[in-house]
DNA sequence: CATGGGATTGACT
DNA sequence: GTCAATCCCATGC
């Protein structure tokens, strides 16, 4: 796999979350394809950069290319990489993967659902549960996405662009207009609720 | 120092 | 459809 270069991340946010539909998110032995993104800005209320810079989103103001990945609901940790130049709070939450490899250690990391085993569409439909299959936790926090455990880039001979759609962003409670969601259309790989939208 | 909310998920009705 | 689990961190006293 071909890491992403430091310039692809350093363009507005809203561009790098739709290149990234297509491109391969990689850890320890797992991978998968990206189908599914959100866009996240410091002028919006729903980005965490919108309070400032903190301790918590640091890495959010940070230079680009780099992992932001903190726990949610206190149970999942979400994955995101950070966008535009050092000094703008911007990053692309991924939402959902497609598997390609791993499969069965994605398996044994999601665990038993109900005592059933994890169907493949199940395995990274959603943020939380792609972090448990890929086994990326907060410590991966800040990691250069190029160099470090966790990588993102682009598969050899991986197939043109899909075609991308756009809706409202999930379970958000502020800025719910903005249609900064992106999936790959006709994907199963996505999160719920599957996009009915028209494409963008 | 105490409190409350959150970019979710899975189990259950 | 409803609901609890569980923890980081921002905020306020």
């Amino acid at each position: 796999m071909k890491a992403l270069a430091p310039d692809f991340y350093e363009r507005p946010v809203l561009e790098v979350a739709r290149a990234l539909i297509g491109c391969m998110l990689e850890h320890d032995g797992c991978a998968g394809v990206i189908v599914e993104t959100e866009a996240y800005h410091e002028s919006e209320p729903a980005c965490h950069a919108f309070i400032g810079i903190t301790a918590r989103t640091q890495t959010l103001f940070g230079p680009a290319g780099r992992a932001y990945v903190y726990r949610s609901y206190g149970i999942h940790a979400l994955f995101n990489a950070v966008c535009e130049p050092a000094g703008i709070g911007a990053a692309v939450l991924i939402r959902a993967l497609e598997p390609i490899a791993g499969l069965e250690l994605m398996r044994r990391r999601r665990g038993r659902l109900g005592g059933r085993v994890a169907s493949d569409y199940e395995l990274c439909s959603g943020p939380g549960k792609l972090t448990q299959a890929l086994g990326i936790s907060l410590q991966h926090n800040g990691e250069d996405l190029g160099r470090g455990a966790v990588r993102l880039g682009v598969a050899p001979g991986q197939p043109a662009a899909a075609r991308v759609i756009a809706g409202p962003r999930i379970g958000i409670t502020h800025a719910v207009e903005l249609p900064w969601r992106f999936c790959a259309a006709g994907s199963r790989y996505v999160s719920r609720p599957r996009p009915p939208w028209p494409p963008a």
